[in-house]
DNA sequence: CATCATATTCGGTGTATTCCGAATGTTCTG
DNA sequence: CAGAACATTCGGAATACACCGAATATGATG
């Protein structure tokens, strides 16, 4: 095929912005399986893609969402640091976002908000059914005290493994995992 | 408080059902946190406190929800390894469940399904648009390349650590993660 | 402080999900 | 193989959610 200049410039442009969907749409995908919106994912993907933080107008052009579908969006990704709001100098109270492209990173906080929050909910609520429990007799009082108390204990392992997991960096646990795996 | 055995035992009724409840309420939430249905939670609990397996009609009967419900649910969970269906002898083909209650069983059986399909339809993804940027020319196709080949990293960084993470008890696991801690 | 640019919130609409009761399958048993 | 005892699937109603466009709030700037 002999094309000139002008050509293949063309064709690169088509499957330049071809391996971008492609990938976007993967995203699209991982969002969902994470019980995330398609939405999500995409307004990420195109974050992703972009060498500079990109203005909500920004996003709402490459995207074709509304404007407000996508500032709640990125509020929520915000909340879950998918992404992070930056603010560009010179350019007014603008807000503008770029990808965290470290998903570790994205995890770490899950855990140390979500997964803490929901830990101390249950350990509380473990803690007063076991008063109750220990204050009763009979039988079935005693089969769900043991119950409650395996419960109990599993949730002081995962906070001592929360504890672990968040305090240390990626490199540092997969250092550790592969020694762990030679052993 | 002068109490004859009728009463206490009456009291005592009272206080362990509402231990129990407790515990079911605060698994209700945790199954949202984790994207589940509230639903969801309540049948685990159910099946948590039951000391032998329980049938699709125990299930109805204690949770209220119809039984067209309560076995879509258990179909559900039972696919997300929190509860297993047994056949007892002697019951013909009646279902009965059971809970699973280590936690860690059940991400390991997430990671290996439900991540792994994820990992590999997103490492397709960017092997085939890599493919496509190698072959284009232009700065925008070596800047989205540098962006594909670093997620690349990532994922299969990802990959070798769900090797490691899904076939590792959680005891060597914690062992391990203590000693790191430690160092 | 008025105006402009921008983000957020609100109310409505269409779509997906949850749950129900009824209908249908399926498997065991006489 | 007929019927009983189940589980599953189906169709519909109520509810929740995503998305939109319009209205409102917030912050920057002259």
């Amino acid at each position: 095929m002999n094309q000139d200049a002008e050509d293949v410039d063309g064709t690169d442009e088509d499957a330049v912005q071809q391996a971008r969907e492609e990938v976007i749409q993967a995203l699209e995908r991982s969002a969902e399986v994470y019980g995330l919106n398609q939405s999500y994912g995409r307004l990420y993907g195109i974050l992703f893609f972009e060498n500079e933080p990109l203005s909500l107008d920004g996003l709402v052009e490459e995207s074709g969402y509304a404007k407000s579908t996508v500032s709640t969006a990125m509020q929520k990704m915000n909340r879950l640091h998918l992404v992070h709001r930056r603010s560009v100098p010179g350019e007014g109270k603008k807000v503008f976002y770029e990808a965290e492209t470290d998903f570790w990173h994205v995890i770490q906080k899950f855990l140390q908000h979500e997964v803490r929050r929901e830990i101390d909910v249950m350990t509380r609520a473990l803690d007063s059914a076991a008063e109750r429990l220990e204050d009763a007799d009979g039988e079935q009082a005693d089969a769900y005290l043991e119950r409650v108390e395996s419960l109990r204990t599993m949730y002081d392992r995962s906070e001592r493994l929360l504890g672990i997991l968040t305090s240390s960096s990626i490199e540092r646990l997969t250092g550790l995992l592969d020694r762990l795996q030679r052993d």
